[in-house]
DNA sequence: TTGAAAGCGCTAACAC
DNA sequence: GTGTTAGCGCTTTCAA
């Protein structure tokens, strides 16, 4: 592997000379002429030179990498990608620490790797204050902890506000919300509320745990705010099991524009969640911090509806019964 | 940040006792005193000291980070996933760089971040030849730039095998195999022809991209294997359309295990594709050719079918007909 | 405009 | 058993 010593060797200069060179000081602050700037520059690319970053990076007390921690699943991938993209446009680096159980022990990797920053992704709030006290003091900064990157980039309440709107729209009446219990639901189904109250109709909530189609149909239903698209799959399933058909039998909407969603049979249509978007927005947030300090402040992603096949107008009901807010 | 020195002084011994407790030497070379060791130890962890890994990577050669390369989308997540545990069991860890359009530029990144070795994920044929030349001459291994991990270390012909197998032993006769241009899906076409020759059936072969259900319908088709999770569920998607049920009207058998055939109605059968085993093993034997200069001898998994809802015994034809082989 | 030299935190011959 | 010393490849003061 050449270094900065053998390039000065055959260069006939000093390392310094190179190492300022190499650095582009002969532009910023002019020290060094341009004949050797230009000798130097060449002899370097005819060498194959490559800068050590390790070695900078020992010097300067700055890796240019953050740590991702998380125990990494299908779901994170898109974030892990977006805060690749967005970091090699920064010209850093991301490094995977895989988190099975033990946050500190991850922790400590990443301080050992003298990483500029570590994000953590997906971590059960129980792990996170405990391993958090050793590892403060080591001045590195960490990030994710209080709250997901999809929670603070991305408007999840406004999201399915469409969604719901969207079946009130259609002239649906009796709009259900199916949901589970996390965090993120519970935002979505602020969404649901507002849409319902917005559009003066009754809410309907029920959890996937008391799910029971057959219950469902008889309460006279007439579409349903899935508050994740596996949940509006596994309604159509149970569905499709009775040989009934969507969007005939029931409109229903999902949330997250899954690949599964998309190639159900009848094409979901849901909300789509900006995983990769969101993970980009994070990382310029971090990097933004890491570098000037300052908090940027950019508003969160918003959703768009994404209409396919399994939402349709509602005929059961006349017109003029339908709506004072007419569908579209 | 506290290092060596520190711990040195405040134990009352030198730098080189200290880095030599640290690691471990006195168990192994038995060269420092009991006490001594003891103290030095104990002086660390008060400390809060943690290595500094990259000078130790600056001064051994060896970062013990392994990089890969891709364009990082959905699909090689399971993989990446896998590389990363495994390597953390080994002591080591993934650097991910992005590649978007310039791989020359990325293994530059590789090689300033003095990587032990880099692999390389799906990266079409087109990028592979011309920016490896130069890339060599840095020493740095490369893997997977000849073949994907899921070309090595699974056998995709004999899953396909399996699933087309399932077919026949449910007594259908006139089984379609449908599949895409791809070089994993030419082995999945393979592990088809296979089973239908043992079987004693004839080969049914069609393209997606002249795939038209209602022609496949009219041929007397009675179940068809897919060589990928998604083109089964457009063919069940097109079934729907025409309110036509899966498997009463045809059986269906997909490749992948997709998150997208699980959820799906009818749930595909199918036989899964083991992303995060691959790569496991591939990183295994990375690593074990890096440590040992050997190669790993390890044979490829293989798969397991998985029976849901797509398929059914058939009924069309009386026992007697159907089967030299019967129905399990 | 250039170069010598100190130092970043750690390892490893080689002495004592 | 333990300490001295010379690096690893690069940056950066400070002097020439």
């Amino acid at each position: 592997m050449i270094g900065i010593k053998q390039i000065a060797e055959e260069a006939g200069v000093s390392k310094t000379t190179v190492s300022f060179v190499l650095n582009g000081r002969h532009k910023h602050g002019l020290c060094i002429s341009e004949p050797v700037a230009a000798r130097v520059l060449a002899t370097a690319k005819r060498l194959g030179y490559v800068r050590n970053e390790l070695v900078q990076a020992v010097v300067k007390g700055r890796s240019h990498v953050i740590a991702i921690i998380a125990h990494f699943s299908e779901i994170c991938m898109p974030i892990v990608t977006g805060y690749s993209d967005e970091a090699a446009a920064h010209g850093y680096s991301i490094r995977l620490i895989s988190m099975n159980g033990d946050l500190e022990a991850a922790l400590m990797k990443a301080v050992a790797a003298r990483v500029d920053a570590v994000v953590a992704l997906g971590i059960p709030v129980e792990f996170r204050t405990p391993a958090m006290e050793k590892f403060i003091r080591y001045g590195i900064p960490i990030f994710g902890l209080e709250a997901e990157t999809h929670l603070l980039f991305f408007d999840q309440t406004h999201a399915a506000r469409l969604a719901s709107e969207h079946l009130a729209l259609l002239g649906h009446r009796k709009i259900y919300c199916c949901h589970e219990d996390s965090e993120v639901q519970d935002l979505r189904l602020e969404g649901y509320r507002a849409a319902m109250r917005e559009h003066g109709l009754e809410e309907s909530i029920i959890h996937t745990a008391h799910l029971d189609v057959d219950e469902l149909l008889a309460t006279g239903a007439d579409a349903v705010f899935c508050s994740a698209d596996h949940i509006a799959l596994k309604i159509m399933h149970d569905l499709y099991l009775r040989r009934m058909f969507v969007p005939e039998t029931l409109s229903v909407v999902g949330f997250g524009n899954t690949a599964a969603g998309k190639q159900a049979s009848p094409a979901l249509t849901t909300v789509n969640e900006p995983y990769y978007e969101t993970g980009v927005l994070s990382c310029r947030s971090l990097l933004h911090r890491l570098e000037t300090g300052k908090e940027l402040e950019l508003q969160p992603l918003s959703s768009e509806l994404i209409v396919r096949e399994s939402t349709a107008v509602n005929t059961k009901y006349n017109r003029h019964e339908a709506g004072e807010k007419k569908p579209k």
